[in-house]
DNA sequence: GAGTTAAGTCACCGATTAGTGACTTAGGAG
DNA sequence: CTCCTAAGTCACTAATCGGTGACTTAACTC
């Protein structure tokens, strides 16, 4: 019942009530809005009023708190909502990865990998705004990025990648070969007769590097 | 200071004259300037405006020509100038490449289409285009990329493949993971430690694939 | 309670986008 | 030469973009 305004100025008001003022929780909205909108309509629509609007503020307000589009990229970047933690992305249990043998090390990572980036839309959407802007925001990524794959071959080497450099190569292959068929799978569904938005083709890969790592490093006699 | 009848209307003419009228060279220079445009700026600034401008043609003719920007676009995507044909993927030779043990072919396979894909940066340029959008234009080419993926999968093949099934998947991701890196490797130098800009870095990584088939086709006794 | 600060709202700007109606006129057909 | 189709030009509309000035008013300090 509207019965007290009367005023059909509300008609096509969706917010005539000022909220409760409060700028850390408009803050808060603001950049929670960002994440939003880049899962659910791409690097492509992220723009001032997008995230206004996603959040339900007015856009000044982004002016005012942040200073525009690429420092509120920036402030949201800083946040560390965007990424995972590399031990994520290591498995539960670096340790216990350390102490398998080679093969199993090395099949168990990228399934590892695989999971993970499935499940992270988020991420996998930010991988593929890197491919196609440059930008404040992919900008603070790679440095990160880096680090990460350091990290990853430090995990994954050992002995046996000191004494045949081309695993280096090959391993670095095998990601971005990973990193590109999830970015394909959300908008292309078969892609080399592999279905890459079901769980089986999935399985198939996963199985065939698997199948490479035992050949790759056979078990000691 | 806009005088009344602002008659100067012709100050910003750029092309008062009228062109010579000939549809098919005015279509043909829409279609260029599609591939002028996506080349230079990429898929985002690709827009009616654009090419029309990019074609020194009012945008009416876009529109009467071919109906709208999607049809252009379908004209453009079958006009067969946007992706390599497969046999310059496979080399000069793919009869050659036939005769030669499995392992050579597998290598001398990805050190081609390395090459070939880092000296097309239009196709690059589209590859990046299909993860960013989903539109007309990439599902067009999705078609004749999962035939060429066929085709390559047949050449490479052969009994080897038949055999030991895991090759397929390590093929495919292996595809797949030099055309992440030759993605990558437009805005962003450095990825796993190896330069990407350089051609040290991709040879490498042909380097690699090439002990890997060495090591998984051994030469017969 | 009075005064101040700033959170929030609103109305605008210029630029650019996709798209359309209507005009002029070149060039071929008869 | 006349006529007519359509190639090309121009002038709009409506929507959206990033960005700003100015206003109201809630919440806090004293």
């Amino acid at each position: 019942m509207k019965t007290v305004a009367a005023t059909a100025a509300s008609a096509a008001r969706t917010r005539t009530r000022t909220r409760t003022r409060d700028r850390a929780a408009t803050e808060e909205r603001i950049l929670a809005s960002v994440g939003k909108v880049l899962a659910r309509d791409g690097f492509a629509a992220l723009g001032v009023n997008t995230v206004a609007r996603e959040a339900d503020v007015d856009k000044v307000l982004i002016y005012r708190y942040f200073g525009g589009l690429p420092e509120l990229l920036h402030a949201w970047g800083a946040s560390g909502r965007f990424w995972p933690r590399v031990s994520d992305l290591l498995g539960t249990d670096p340790q216990a990865l350390l102490r398998l043998p080679t093969a199993e090390r090395y099949a168990r990572f990228f399934e590892h990998f695989v999971d993970e980036l499935r499940a992270r839309p988020l991420t996998v959407e930010i991988l593929a705004a890197e491919l196609a802007h440059r930008n404040e925001l992919t900008a603070i990524l790679e440095a990160e990025r880096e680090a990460w794959g350091h990290e990853a071959s430090r995990v994954l080497g050992g002995p046996d990648f000191a004494a045949r450099p081309f695993l280096n190569g090959l391993t670095l292959l095998l990601v971005a070969g990973v990193q590109y068929l999830v970015l394909r799978s959300r908008r292309i569904r078969v892609f080399g007769g592999v279905d890459l938005q079901s769980d089986a083709g999935w399985v198939e890969l996963k199985a065939s590097i698997n199948t490479l790592a035992q050949t790759l490093f056979p078990p000691l006699p």
